[in-house]
DNA sequence: CTTGACTATAACATAAATGTCATGCTTTAT
DNA sequence: ATAAAGCATGACATTTATGTTATAGTCAAG
């Protein structure tokens, strides 16, 4: 697909996806024309992005961690950072869930109050 | 506690406690000086300021989260916002969470094998 | 073959949090 | 009382994702 379908299919801006190129969480095949072409696999790669990016990482955050996987053995401590980021991000994320929780609970509580 | 104290007991810049009330985040007593005064209870605010933004919250929303336990009854729609807010981050949260998880145990088994 | 819709790149703009700097008022210590 | 450090406000800068605009190449339809 074109770049246009892929934007429309995730809700990404034409110019976010370029963006994301650039930054080197995503690729794309080139046609004869110079235009990019993308895969089906594309739509998750992008809103796997969209997700992160919501949670609070940067893209430069996310291309360690997306890239990680496929890196050659010789850049492995690059991988080690990426965990790290993991792990960090993971716990905030843990710990902020439970606030929400309890605050969510209160917040239904009260909102029962006026309904 | 002053600005200062507060700031190297949260992390957070001098600079942005000052952004976070004027934000409306965060309240401060002025001592007769004009010097802003904050409680022991300011530092765990301040980190849940810190917390909501690094989960991707803006200062508007945080604002909105915030101060809705507080509100007046009549503005008592702002809640209902507040309380989307909250569902919507929270799906977002929850389903990120599963991702990273499979991705930490995927990461985890990786580096087993080069250690 | 021209028009319109799509693509490309590149430059400039914006929003939001934060950094930095200038200027000036307290306060504390010498 | 003067210097040093802390505070205040306000203006400007920076970062990052994204929007917008300009310019130009490609392609399908009339």
């Amino acid at each position: 697909m074109l770049i246009r379908e892929l934007s429309l299919r995730t809700g990404a801006s034409i110019r976010s996806v370029r963006h994301y190129e650039s930054k080197g969480l995503l690729e794309a095949r080139r046609l004869a024309n110079g235009y990019r072409e993308y895969d089906e696999d594309a739509i998750a790669k992008v809103k796997t992005i969209q997700l992160y990016l919501n949670l609070g990482f940067s893209t430069d955050n996310i291309a360690q961690i997306i890239n990680c996987p496929t890196l050659p053995q010789n850049d492995r401590p690059l991988c080690k950072e990426a965990y790290k980021l993991y792990k960090v991000k993971l716990d905030e994320v843990n710990k902020q869930l439970e606030i929400l929780h309890s605050i969510q609970l209160r917040l239904q509580e009260r909102m029962k109050e006026f309904e």
